[in-house]
DNA sequence: ATGTGATATCTGATATATCACATAATAACA
DNA sequence: TGTTATTATGTGATATATCAGATATCACAT
């Protein structure tokens, strides 16, 4: 039976993989924000909006709300939403924020992951470890984002995914560039095996003190080659 | 003019302190779901919820936008809202990531605060001295807390304020207890002296730490005492 | 008793209308 | 010309209607 569901999968078209309006406006309107195209100070309207973008209201006004709360739009109630001073947060900062944050979940994965999670992070570590022989880049690129979000997924704190994925929809453009620069690549496995062996070897304060520095040499390194 | 605006200031009924339906929507299920009232796997329904508070749908919808994106609930399109497992996450984690990113905070704000923002952290901790010495408890509490959130704004960074305001909806209950145990007001205001100390002679490291292992004493005793 | 198609019901998604506060523009008056 | 009152307009908040996917139930054939 098995084999007949994998023979009818190019059929599917679960809902649940369909974007509903109000995600792609949110989408829309975050990138539109981090890039600049909105400016802190400039101007939301609902119905502006709802006519460039052909649809109603209501999703438009929900995104409002999700955009609001990640801080980067401020709705005064019958004035007006305007573009808030967040997308202009200092970067390195963000960078130190998810530092601490990811550097903690490091702590917890060393402290209770299972045995099980220890052998999935090995083997994600390895799987790098060969496309970084092999310099397939862009799969490299990949994996490590995957191999941080299995440290944050193993530390079991649904706080802490949720911090994370909000920084993350925030500064995504910037990680992009840091993993691609050909140092970054070497360098970050290395210090991706030394994170892997101290939360092996159940180490919970050099799980995160490495995973701290780790993310805060990325940002350093990248500011540098900017000139900044 | 400006004395005639303060005689009548308990007329002012600004829309902008008014509550919409939303936040009193928003703050009605967060306080059931973390206090246990609905319990993960529950569902929440629109309309039931609507004919309960007698209000239209809208409000309902968007507070669910805005719990599903704090992580409290989740929703699967046209199948149904449900609380997460998020309510029931280690209040003792929530407090090491709360712990991590206010050390950052004191961190920035040793690095940069103004002179004047020095100032204010230091009438605002010999107020709480006063408050002490008085044994002002419920005064004192206040301050505590206005204490922490001067530090996490001088940090200047509007990501780390939302992060802790998050984090502060969903404790809101816990700290409160831990700030009342009178040994605590006690403790507490030593280590806040400490913390200051640390910002005011622009220590970066220390105040970190401090501000840090501070969070993760207060937490540690509360659980002692709770016999957990 | 079981399988299948048709129908009903449930639930969130979205569209549209209306309300209500805030501000701008215009008219009236001294 | 300046001030005040009135009206119009703009914007978000909320109500209500309808759409559309998902699931449950019913009716009928085998």
């Amino acid at each position: 039976m098995n084999g007949k569901e994998d023979v009818f999968q190019f059929l599917s078209n679960k809902t649940e993989n369909v974007k509903s309006l109000r995600e792609v406006v949110i989408e829309s309107l975050r990138e539109a924000i981090i890039t600049g195209q909105f400016k802190p100070g400039d101007s939301l309207k609902e119905r502006d909006l709802s006519k460039a973008m052909g649809i109603s209201t209501t999703p438009i006004k929900e995104a409002f709300r999700i955009l609001e709360h990640e801080g980067l739009i401020k709705t005064l109630p019958r004035k007006g939403t305007f573009v808030s001073e967040l997308a202009e947060t200092n970067i390195e900062e963000i960078q130190m924020l998810r530092g601490v944050v990811e550097g903690l979940a490091a702590r917890l994965t060393a402290a209770k992951a299972s045995d099980e999670q220890l052998k999935e992070l090995e083997k994600q570590i390895e799987k790098m470890e060969t496309l970084l022989e092999n310099e397939e880049v862009d799969d490299l690129i990949e994996e490590n984002t995957r191999f941080h979000k299995m440290i944050s997924d193993a530390a079991g704190n649904s706080m802490i995914s949720r911090v994370l994925m909000n920084i993350s929809s925030f500064d995504k453009a910037f990680r992009r560039r840091a993993l691609m620069e050909n140092k970054e690549i070497k360098a970050g496995y290395s210090e991706h095996r030394k994170i892997f062996d101290a939360i092996k070897s159940r180490n919970p304060e050099l799980s995160e003190q490495l995973l701290k520095q780790h993310i805060l040499r990325t940002v350093t390194d990248v500011l540098k080659n900017k000139g900044v």
